[in-house]
Parts: structure tokens; sequence; C-alpha cells
DNA sequence: AAATAAATGAGAATTATTCTCATTTACTGT
DNA sequence: ACAGTAAATGAGAATAATTCTCATTTATTT
């Protein structure tokens, strides 16, 4: 049975080779954000250091990685293997955990409403928008 | 006649020197946020580098600037002297130009409320939001 | 105006990321 | 399965961004 990680990287047309499933592997076990740091430290021994900048390239290239800095500068990564997986950030700012929130139906087309708006009144035409929500976690608090 | 950027130092008991004076006058005149580059490139005679980030550190400190960073990863820095004037930024995913956008008093109180809907569900307690929007400029469009 | 404390400039040190190149690994056609 | 070719990797050098060091200058206190 071909695994998961290799599924992706084959269906995106790039070949299969240690590293990136490592890579992959991590990142479909972690579910959800991962800090650079974290990712680094856990695949230490696995892949050399250029590699990984490399392969989080790659990834990035065929659209299934998400990388963003939270509030306290630290690189995040996070996979996003569909299309419609919309979500937001949740940070904590004592321990810099990162989860992912999905926000009501409701609320999404209040939001796109107002992008709407904005577009009316503003020079831009909007492709995308993120929140990210900043407070502490239940352990911090 | 004391000047404006003076002044600010003055009341936030931090010392009035030549390179605060120069950094602050510039992100005064700017109005808005602007790109740690384009800060660097106009201060370049004045102001030392390390003097830039030390004093922007200072401003930090006694909370008067936002630092955040853009999706094409450029430090953007902008003043924000009153507690009240919340927005949020708008980018070019072209050029890089960021705006400040302010959105509508019903749109952040439907924010505000789903935020709270967010507590009860989540382990986060929150106490900020950013919210980003991301497009092309009427330039780039 | 002198004494003391704080801030600055210049460049060294550190950290994060990208690049180089010799070696290894994966993919192609047989 | 196998040789040949192209692509990917590891290790460390190079670059970029930020912080630190320390001798000198500037601000504040007396």
């Amino acid at each position: 049975m071909v695994k998961n990680s290799e599924k992706i990287l084959a269906d995106h047309n790039v070949s299969i080779t240690n590293p990136r499933v490592f890579v992959l592997e991590v990142l479909l076990e972690n579910k959800g954000p991962i800090t650079l740091d974290e990712l680094q430290s856990t695949l230490k021994n696995r892949v050399a250091k250029s590699t990984l900048y490399r392969v989080l390239n790659d990834l990035k290239k065929i659209n299934i990685l998400n990388e963003f800095t939270s509030p306290e500068n630290q690189t995040v990564v996070e996979l996003s293997l569909s299309e419609n997986d919309h979500h937001h950030h949740v940070f904590c700012t004592n321990c810099g955990e990162v989860e992912d929130v999905t926000l009501s139906e409701v609320f999404e087309k209040q939001l796109s409403d107002e992008i709407t708006n904005i577009h009316k009144t503003s020079k831009y035409r909007i492709k995308e928008h993120t929140l990210e929500l900043i407070g502490l976690c239940s352990d911090c608090d």
C-alpha cells in the first residue's frame, strides 16, 4: 500500500524522495500549524537543514503548504491539502502555540460582504484574507 | 514651539535624541504603514542601522509602534499613537504596498461577537485580532 | 559647568535563509 | 532488473536580517 505522503507527492508530479516523505509525514501527523523550529528539531537527524528549506519551498510551489509569521515573529508552516479548508489561526502570546480556528459560516458571509464593500471604496481588488486571533491558551491563562 | 515628535517622546518619558526624532518624523510624515526597507533607505544618512533597530524597539516598548510581516515577508512598521485607532491592513501582492483599512462598525461588532463565540468553544482567551486583506492595488491590477 | 547616566555609530557576532558543488538518489527507456 | 541521465541531497560557504559590543558622544542631574 502506498503511503499517504507518497501519494501526495505523486499526485503533484513531484518525485518521491526520503526528505520529502519525512517532512510530509511530520506535517501530516502534526495536523495543524507547526513552528519551523519544531519541524527542524523533529527532523534534525533525517533531513539536512538546507534540504528542509528546499522541501518546504517545493511544497509551497505545488500549493499544499502555507507559511506565515506569528505575532512573535516565529515562522509557522501548515499543510493545506484541499482548496476548501479555509480557516484562520489563534496564537498564544505566551507559549507561541498556534492552532486552527474555523469561523462560523454566518460570520464568513458577513466578512465577505464587508470585503465587497471595501472593494467599492478602496483602490484594492481583494483576493484573500487572513484573520489572526491573538490571546492566551488555557495552559498559559 | 516644540515639535510633534519631541512631544511624543517627552509624553512617554523617553529622552529626546536626534535619531529618535528623525525616525518619528519619517513615521509621522508617512501617515500609515511603511516597509522597514523604505524606512532604512529614507534614514540611511542620518541614523545608523543598529540605532534604527534600537529606536524601533524603544517605540515598541512605549506602545506607539506596531510591527508586522507582510504576506511577502517584508517587515512593516506603523505608528499607533492612540488607543482607539483600531484598523486593519491591505497588502498588494504585486508591489508590496500596504495601507490601512478601517472596517465598518457593524462589521467590527459582528467580528467581536464571533470572537465571543470562539471563546466559548476554544481553549483560548482572545485579546486581539488582526485581519489582513490581500489583493492587488489599482496600479498593479 | 562638571559629573553621571544614557544613547549612538561602526562594525563584529548571531541567526535565518539561500546558494554551491561534489556525491547520491530517483526516473526513463530498454 | 539495469545503465544512463536528470534531479535531489548533504555539508558547509555565502548572504541577509537583526542583535550585540564597546569606545565615543550626547543628554540629564546637580
